[in-house]
DNA sequence: CTGAAAGCGCTAACAC
DNA sequence: GTGTTAGCGCTTTCAG
């Protein structure tokens, strides 16, 4: 264990002063430092095989070239895409992820958070679903840039990357009418959280621009999960019999209600069809394969990193709230009534 | 943006010197203080709600309160509970955990790496596939301790935590066995992996303590995805018609053979029963549902954050090498041959 | 263009 | 038991 050569050592061996040596190394002040003394420096600095310690460096400037990221469960499949997606774009810039789990949990949340805010990460990437609005604003009070993913801040006013939710359950929707189904239910997800309230209110809008019914045929789940969409759907269709097609609110929702609709001897395509959200990993190996509705989430993720980035370079961010334009993903879980 | 008090705040709020300030906040160094003092010094930092900077502890003490974990890839759905398993452990200890993403490159994991060490996190959790064994060594010699976990250091110099893939695939075999199968292939993981190697060698032995046959029995997948295991699974049945049973060398792998299989008309499990390895999400909601071989991968994030904290309390840590004992997962992909 | 000096917030010898 | 002093490694005034 060799103990790392510091700014210092640089100093010495290229004989220079140490505040010259931190000017030679930082390209912002390289353009004072005359270029042989520059040269000198980098050599030795090479030479050496100097790091600049971060630490050292961020109690000076008061900043940590580090950024946090909240999700509510990294084993959900949609996060992982996003987290690598925010990497990406940081990394480029120098700046290093943390991410913080708080498995759904509200109390956990405010501790996650408040653990990033005492690591003074530079900026943060809030994904997780509910939030008292006043968390954001706390945060930012701290001097800390805040941009939110997957969820939109009741006014509007922290920057959000979100899926356009209308459209895209406007696309399973109209898919559904045009192969001919007319008896449309929804299984919905808990409408405490933004995704589970907007994709009901969407599919509400979108019938009724079709002059289509939904009375009766919405059924709420109470978790965004497998087994409440299968309790759900079961439901569902018993109280809706004549039904022939259902759009879920997530993919997980629709898995359960494949499961329910196996159990109840229900075709999936034949006698019922059925669409997702999401494009969750894997859902194109089920049987059968499900159409579903694909978000770019590792893009969602580049893009909220992005305006992260922006912010902390205090430009400006326009528009606030970004919606990114789905993707229905046609497979073989729906067809044509009979 | 208000600034937020530093221990010297405290120390003036408490009518003490910073340096009792601090003892009285350290609980290992409060024994020093007298309790009245501790008393005040404790009430001042909650009235001012005095956070400590970790970096400038940092600076002093020379830690970090950090620890990094590199993983090849994220969106595999083995990683995250590992993830989430270490990162409970650590946190109770107070430290923060730092996801590093290889995307199983070989540059990109030295990268991580040295990004990480940079940053002076205090231990490292390794969980990526390959790795020039001197990679470990050299961190060692930086002074940061290091744990591998689901994979193995060739020497056995570092302290791993590891799933038994001997056993679970025994548990595999044998249960086919049992169910009447004799005529048992296998779709085998890149050889260029320890698992893919080891589950291989694994079968073969299992195989021939059953007195079985395995010529011309195996077929190696380039990769642990599902197209290769669909590819490798074609060419395993039509070289082997008479096969009644196949064990793949993970779940991805059982994937793609389900597919080949529905492509080819060979019913699962009436034609041919099915094994996948590792029962990742989601594996009991493909049709039929997987039998499959599940490892504790949450455990074994805990189990390595747990050696970890144990060596970098200076504790010496045996048996180096933990191997965690699998368990079988039975569902509907398999059952007796006709 | 470069050096001197100060200080970010905290802890750890060392005195008293 | 508590205060004094020094310093972790770096950047940033301020002189010169």
């Amino acid at each position: 264990m060799i103990a790392r050569p510091t700014l210092i050592d640089v100093a010495k061996a290229a004989d220079v002063h140490a505040s010259t040596a931190s000017r030679a190394l930082n390209p912002e002040t390289r353009g004072v430092v005359s270029d042989t003394t520059v040269a000198r420096v980098l050599a030795a600095a090479k030479e050496l095989g100097y790091r600049p310690h971060p630490l050292a460096r961020g109690l000076r400037t008061d900043t940590t070239l580090t950024v946090g990221i909240v999700v509510p469960d990294l084993e959900n499949p949609l996060f992982p895409p996003l987290v690598r997606g925010a990497e990406a774009a940081l990394g480029v810039e120098g700046y290093t992820l943390l991410i913080g789990n708080t498995d759904n949990e509200q109390e956990h949340t405010e501790a996650v958070i408040s653990t990033l805010v005492d690591r003074r990460v530079d900026g943060l990437i809030l994904a997780t679903a509910e939030l008292g609005s006043g968390v954001a604003a706390a945060v930012q009070s701290e001097g800390i840039d805040v941009v939110l993913v997957n969820r939109e801040s009741t006014d509007g006013s922290v920057p959000a990357i979100i899926g356009d939710d209308h459209i895209g359950i406007g696309m399973a929707v109209d898919h559904l009418v045009e192969l001919g189904h007319s008896a449309i239910g929804h299984v919905a997800g808990p409408p405490v959280l933004s995704t589970g309230l907007g994709r009901c209110k969407a599919f509400k809008a979108h019938l009724a621009r079709h002059g289509l019914s939904v009375d009766g045929r919405i059924e709420v789940a109470d978790w965004f999960q497998v087994a409440p969409g299968a309790r759900a759907t079961s439901d569902l269709v018993s109280r809706n019999p004549e039904l022939t097609a259902i759009v879920a609110g997530n993919d997980l929702l629709a898995l359960g209600a494949l499961r329910a609709l196996n159990d109840a001897g229900v075709s999936v395509p034949g006698d019922m069809s059925l669409t997702g959200y999401n494009d969750m990993p894997f859902v194109d190996l089920v049987q059968p394969p499900l159409t579903t509705v694909g978000l770019p989430y590792r893009e969602m993720g580049t893009m909220a990193a992005q305006t992260l980035l922006a912010l902390m370079r205090g430009e400006g961010v326009e528009p606030h709230v970004t919606r990114l334009r789905p993707a229905l993903r046609v497979r073989a879980s729906t067809e044509s009534p009979r």
